[in-house]
Parts: C-alpha cells; sequence; structure tokens
DNA sequence: AATATAATGCAACTATGTTGCAAAATATTT
DNA sequence: AAATATTTTGCAACATAGTTGCATTATATT
C-alpha cells in the first residue's frame, strides 16, 4: 500500500515526505470527497495546516486529486480517477453530495451533459452537482 | 421602481428597512448573481456587514434570491425570476460563470437536465454550474 | 402617541485560506 | 558516505468570509 503511494509520489516527481505520503493514502483509503478540515482531522494534527493546502494545491498541480464546487463554502478534494495529468484535468463526471451523511461521492461512469448555451456563449467546463440521499442513507 | 420593490417586501412580510430596499434595488438592476462583498461595496459601507448577511439569509429564506455553489469559495446569490416562496426554492436552471469579466449569469430559460444516478440514490436538487466566455467578452 | 415587535450596529468570535521567511528535510552530486 | 543544492515545512502574521449575543434603534401595530 505505502510502496503504491509512494510511486505514485515518484512518478509525478513529487519528492517523498511524511505529510504527502499521509494524505495521498487518506484519499486512497477514502470513499468520497474530503475537505481541508478534515483532512487535519483525520491526520491528527500531525502537520501543519499551511503543509496541508500546500499538499492539496500540489496534488490538484500535479493532477491527483480535484476540486469539486460545493454549496458549503469549503473546497472540496477527490481523487482523479481518470487521466489527468499536470496542469491538464479531464474529470467529466458529476458529484453527489449526500444530505444526511454529507458524504461527496465522484459518479465517475456518470458524464457530464453536454448543454447548449445561448448564442455567443462558449462553454470550458460543465460541473453538475446533485444533492440527495446515498445509497447507504436512502433506506 | 422604489415603489416595486416597496411592494415586493410587503407582500412577503418583511418589514420596510433602508439596507433591505437598498439590496433588492441593487438585485434588480444587476444583471449577475452578487457576492455579499460586492453588495457591500455597491451599497458604499452604508450598511454593517451583518446586516447585509441577515439580510441576504431573510430574502433566501422568503425565495426572493437563490444561492448558487462557486468554485470562488464565496456564496453567489441571484433574484429568484420562477414562483419561488417561503421556504420552497424552484430555481431550475442552469447557471453560467464567465472567465473573463467573471459575471455569473442565470439561464432561466435552460432547465437543469434529468440524469440517471446510480440504483439506491435519491435526487433532490440539480445544480448545473457551466463556465467559459460570455457573449460579451467572446470576441 | 404609546407600545410591541423586529432590525440594526457593534464587538467578539470561528472558519477558511494565503504569503514571507527561516529552519528542517529531501534529493542530488561529489 | 558526506557535502551541497533544492524543496518542503512550520511559524507568524495576515486576509477574507461568515456567525452569534446583546444593547440600541427603527419599524409596525394598537
Ligand atoms: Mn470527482
Ligand atoms: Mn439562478
Ligand atoms: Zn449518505
Ligand atoms: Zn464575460
Amino acid at each position: 500500500m505505502t510502496d503504491a503511494i509512494n510511486s505514485i509520489l515518484k512518478k509525478n516527481s513529487l519528492s517523498i515526505t511524511p505529510s504527502r505520503l499521509a494524505i495521498l493514502q487518506l484519499f486512497h483509503q477514502s470513499s468520497g470527497a474530503l475537505t481541508h478540515a478534515v483532512i487535519e482531522q483525520k491526520t491528527g494534527d500531525q502537520f501543519d495546516r499551511v503543509t496541508i493546502y500546500r499538499t492539496l494545491q500540489v496534488f490538484v498541480e500535479k493532477g491527483l486529486i480535484h476540486t469539486i464546487p460545493s454549496p458549503d463554502n469549503a473546497i472540496l478534494y477527490a481523487l482523479c480517477k481518470e487521466d489527468c495529468t499536470k496542469g491538464h484535468h479531464h474529470d467529466n463526471h458529476i458529484h453527489f453530495i449526500c444530505d444526511k451523511c454529507n458524504t461527496t461521492y465522484c459518479l465517475d461512469h456518470i458524464t457530464t451533459p453536454n448543454i447548449a448555451l445561448p448564442k455567443g456563449f462558449k462553454n470550458k467546463q460543465t460541473d453538475v452537482l446533485m444533492k440527495g440521499l446515498c445509497a447507504h442513507c436512502n433506506q
């Protein structure tokens, strides 16, 4: 497990540090998206707040994770499962936030729809955010 | 103009105050969505920050304005043009943010698509956020 | 005009995020 | 393996966003 994380960092020419290992591993063993606050909490105050912010920034730049716009006013981060590379993300899937358990799911197999815009508008990116109850909470 | 704003407040059983008049009027004469910061700036520091926040909260509750999730990490507010009422919003249109002029448009006539979710998931709300260039900036 | 009700401003607080810089850790070279 | 160069980290300080309690003030009601 740690070896896999290790090689991901190497492959992306990132130096291997405790914080990067811990945070990347956390993403790999989490099902949903994570906020900075959750990461800070789950790494047990091992790392400085600033370090976590900078680690997330680097991971986004390298195409390891992507951000998800949220109504909660805190940036959500989730693993890129597609072939995202340095500076080029290709995450065209939709996201689902459960109102009950608050988990944010990347629905990787549901692609964002093509929506016709008014004349003159040029689309560059589409984000679809669905809310409701996830399979676990909808009983 | 001011009379129209006035009657909107009355209709929603909101007492008429300078801040509510000014902020509601500002929404009615703006084309796009507004952030708290912009409102504060455009009302020329006439009102306390807290008053603006509370005014926006009340307007959302009453169904006069709706929030738009944004990647900018600041809540966007825009007029409800549909028949939204106290506690019940029916804003099922998509939103477009221009990368250049930073305007956020409510595309009221473009409804959010129906997207099939995995088994067990129950959808309650769909937000579509498109980014790119608006008609003015796409020259 | 008097009273009841609701909104405002202020202060203090929490949360989220960024920047500069010296110290420490990692990677590279010898 | 040690020395050097390069990155990363932690700290402090700052910036912006948003909330809460409470006394004062304004609005609505009688
Ligand atoms: Mn995702
Ligand atoms: Mn809208
Ligand atoms: Zn759930
Ligand atoms: Zn524009």
